[in-house]
DNA sequence: GACTAACCGAGACGGTACGTCCCGTCTTAAG
DNA sequence: CTTAAGACGGGACGTACCGTCTCGGTTAGTC
């Protein structure tokens, strides 16, 4: 019954119907919150309070506010577009300079960051997100990655799931702990470190034993 | 007067000298909240009651609980050694199982994930966080590197904390996500990934362009 | 329309009519609340869940929970005989020991107690509550009073409401503090406190003057 | 530690001590909202708003509202005087007459009324209410009825609770019921109606058996 | 040896948010 | 047009911790 962004089914049987503004009403407070003052300001009585709704009613459709604003998070990352250039490096470029944009600029990072504390603590949320936030994102990236080995721009040997680590993985390392920036130059950097460059290209950071 | 790890001068004027016991019996308190219910079940309080010490005095040395659990993390990594075998795959490969054994199988990861959060929403923290702890530990794996650069295993124009972040970066979003097994194969796929592979070895898995 | 002890016209106009069924298993999850929990166990939510009933038709028909605990009270009232031996004394003894038996045996003495206090701060209610259980109460009291009255077996001067009340008040006030049993001889008590015993019998405790 | 009305030690240990400004605070909170709203006005938030007081201070005091309406009840009851002209018959009228100006004219009856309610309800609040309110109310009417049967204005064998119940009995019921007067009229028909008049005077009402 | 300063336990305090209960109103589909 | 179901805005509940603030009572150094 629970959680909306799972799609249930809108209820059929009798009883009042779900008001859809009251929901809208409820994202759009949190969105605002999320804005104002980040993940640390959006609390169910202010959210409540901004929507103009009883708490009971957030109550009645999410568990508590880490699914609230996944599901907001959910339907941001719904808008990025998926690239498809017919070249697998150029996609790649594409979509992980757009993620770093939406983490650096959008202001998104520090929200999924605080996700990605939340996950760690409550097991039943950490299934909702990895399974709708970050699975998606991985669908999505894997899709490139895909599409690139059907082209032959990828050994057919390449384990998918462990590329997957590899350029997420860093890419989150960074946003995390802040410490270098997330821009266009560490992706191609990142790319290059992974061997994944341009046929004839150079990639001289690509770590080899010397020799 | 803050933040005992920092090591701050132990205090000479007038004036009742701080007690010892009291400072080992807080960390202890800590260590066991830890243990018993992970970072959720540590706050002032409970550490407070625990370790039969008034709030105050948490308060006089520690800013809050994240800074508390920090310290204990920074004693117990402060335990790990660093090898030095004179082969640095071979290091790389101890030191690397290391971390994550301690991580998965000594219970460390949850709650450094925890910490990464807080240092998501604590700026303050964070700077502690990040020079202490991630510091302290990227400066341990960047010393197996540097010897193997010296030793030549490395070639030279290979930019040190870029490596870190495609090591230590896949290793933090396995951490984060559970997706996947912090392993002994996962190391070797992930050295080998990045082409850190002993000399004349095969690594099939390494990302290449076909042909 | 509401109220439904007050006997309202059954309707007689077009649509679906008034289920008999629904008002009594209304009533019916009133009594097994109060056997349960008492009056506070009583609550809209909790009659119309077990009920099998929307709250809207509880709401239809009675303005809240104390009047629907009213009915119910109001029904079991109904159910108390008046005594008519020829004799007042007897009279008022059966009736009065019965009372005290209902509240005490029966249970009911804290439910009109919680009605009572409901009356206090519900001025609506209390004009029903008055009217329909209190009054009746004492119409029925008053009766037995009168018919001795008419034989002779009480003074023709005697004003009857301040008797009602010098009757019922001390009952009221013991069933409310619980300090005092309810019982036979208090009845006793009661009666032969205010001159009333039989010809020619004694009254030891009446109050008077000395000398 | 709780129930301050108890009169408990004033704490002596450790620890900072009770803050006297605001336990006063809160009472006049209390006395200001009973004014304004009557009984039902009070909440345990309105209370600690009003009084600019955090919520958890109350409840470190006082179990619940109850027992905070009922201190300040205490502390009006404890103003009302005892007359002692020598005449138990002119004491007690004053007495009585002083209790019902106090229910009726000073407002004090429908937040007694109030309480009389919430112990049938709480037996824990019970204890305290008829130990601390009720008893000593009656303990005060029962000296003036002492020190009357000490002069012989009682006869020595006269059950002096009985007699308490039957006057307190019928004016409690008067007051929560409301359907007649409790002015100085009252007073006298109901001294009479025991037989509690002055020597030689005539008790027109006293219920007697004819002839 | 008295003074002084800081430490320490205990715990009161104002405050924020939690998650729950129930209120009385409303809006639907089914009968 | 009634009914069961149940969504809704709202108010209050009692709890958990937060970080600050007194207290009384140590426990050193310095004068």
């Amino acid at each position: 019954m629970r959680s909306d962004f799972l799609h249930q089914a809108p209820k059929t049987g009798p009883g009042r119907p779900r008001n859809r503004e009251t929901h809208a009403a409820i994202l759009a407070a949190v969105a605002g919150l999320l804005a104002e003052g980040g993940y640390p300001a959006v609390s169910i009585e202010a959210v409540a309070a901004r929507a103009g709704v009883g708490k009971q009613t957030i109550y009645r459709w999410w568990p508590g506010k880490a699914e609230l604003v996944l599901e907001h998070m959910i339907a941001l990352a719904a808008t990025m577009p998926a690239p498809d250039t017919g070249d697998m490096i150029a996609d790649l470029r594409i979509f992980l300079r757009a993620t770093c944009q939406a983490w650096i600029v959008g202001g998104t990072g520090a929200v999924v960051a605080a996700l990605m504390a939340e996950a760690q603590v409550n097991p039943a949320f950490a299934q909702l997100f990895f399974q709708h936030l970050i699975g998606q994102r991985r669908a999505a990236l894997r899709e490139v990655l895909q599409r690139g080995r059907g082209r032959g721009d990828l050994s057919a040997g390449q384990d998918l799931d462990l590329l997957l680590d590899m350029i997420y993985g860093p890419m989150w390392y960074r946003l995390l702990l802040g410490h270098a920036p997330l821009d266009d130059g560490f992706i191609d950097q990142l790319l290059a470190g992974l061997g994944l460059v341009r046929k004839g290209g150079e990639s001289a950071n690509t770590p080899t034993l010397s020799g």
